[in-house]
DNA sequence: AAATATTTTTAGACTAATCTAAAAATGTTT
DNA sequence: AAACATTTTTAGATTAGTCTAAAAATATTT
């Protein structure tokens, strides 16, 4: 059996070693779930032995296969019921996170299975982000970040990496949304600031927005 | 802040104390959460210490005000995701109760209520129980049991005691829903089995299952 | 290569929910 | 009303997850 609270760590754990690839660090994980060092290497001791992650003192953390394949699955259920709260119940997205941070921990193969077929097996969340299959599947997706877009380019908006309401509030304000295409203006030295025309505006957005919006290229 | 555990306890109160009308014995409660009386003992100080119950020790347990609407929140969530699961997710009434045991407890006034919304505002679950409103309000579905039932009258199956996925399927089995149409042919003072007409077939049902089938005169 | 700073682990304590075994209260028989 | 039976509570442990403070390991400066 395994628990809320480590589904929860697999899944900061699979995130912070961009899809299980590197080693993850104590304190990372730590400032991701907000808590402590100290509870971190109790949890990677308790994943360890479980057989869910690979561990030596000091060495920081990796996921088995078991590990990702537990973290993908997690993925795959907050996604589907990201998509399922904006498509039918009328969320916006920036509202679904923390609905589906619970949702996504509720064990039941068929709902899950039901649910992807009942949306007509999305390949996004609201976000942008790639729905697992069943098998654990899913296509990386191509993007750059908006900060290293090429000034007079075009591109699609395609995701997002700050989720936080916050911030796609402030993009619904200016009216960015997926699918929005987007011509790169100017690049300010000085802040890093960048100028870009939407459909119908021309705005300027900041580093930290910059930094936060995913591309790809037209 | 409320805790599943207490928002579980709450609810097996208020259905063993019909509604929240009587008082719970300790023991009552152990047998319906699977637990040991002393674990009922130290949840009902806790929960009366938070004021969702009364209790006088030795005296049982009734449930507050503010307990009963936690109870009627509790199971309208639960009634409402049995419903979608069965209208949308092709589960059968057999299957619902154990996910919508977990999905009852996600805490979303939006959720629900736009779940609620997306159904559009269903009266009764799958197994004929009444769903309480935004307010906490219900109709007491008006409804005697098949044991107590006269020969000769003919009834619509309104509801089940037991949803045990085992007692659900025997009436699959043997064509029993929610609006089968039932005349109660003969009771045999032996074993209390009751012989009954159908649409098309006439069967014996055990004292068991008349207990657990509930009816309304038509 | 020492000294210092940072990161990580350990030790010990806390809370929620559970258990077993024993004690106390209540209920039922005779 | 005493004896016996049942129910309920208490006392003391256990497990999961967390915390603080101190110790140990590793990393960075000088
Ligand atoms: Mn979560
Ligand atoms: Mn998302
Ligand atoms: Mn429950
Ligand atoms: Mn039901």
């Amino acid at each position: 059996m395994i628990t809320l609270t480590e589904e929860n760590y697999i899944k900061a754990i699979y995130h912070l070693s961009s899809n299980g690839e590197k080693t993850v660090n104590t304190n990372a994980i730590a400032s991701a779930m907000q808590t402590k060092a100290s509870s971190v290497t109790d949890m990677i001791k308790k994943l360890s032995e479980k057989n869910y992650a690979d561990y030596k003192k000091y060495q920081g953390v990796t996921l088995t296969d078991d590990g990702r394949r537990v973290a993908v699955n997690i993925i795959r259920k907050h996604r589907l019921w990201e998509v399922f709260l904006v498509e039918k119940l009328n969320f916006s997205w920036d509202e679904v996170h923390e609905v589906a941070e619970h949702l996504e921990h509720i064990k039941s193969d068929k709902l899950i299975n039901e649910l992807d077929a009942f949306l007509e097996f999305p390949t996004h969340d609201p976000h942008g982000d790639p729905i697992p299959d069943k098998e654990g599947n899913f296509k990386h997706i191509e993007k750059i970040v908006l900060a290293k877009a090429e000034v007079g380019s075009t591109y699609k908006c395609v995701g997002v990496d700050d989720t936080s309401s916050k911030f796609l509030k402030y993009l619904d304000s200016n009216h960015i949304a997926l699918g929005t295409i987007i011509t790169v203006k100017h690049k300010e030295p000085y802040d890093n600031s960048i100028k870009l025309t939407l459909e119908n505006s021309e705005i300027v957005v900041s580093q930290s927005v910059a930094k936060n919006l995913y591309l790809k290229k037209i």
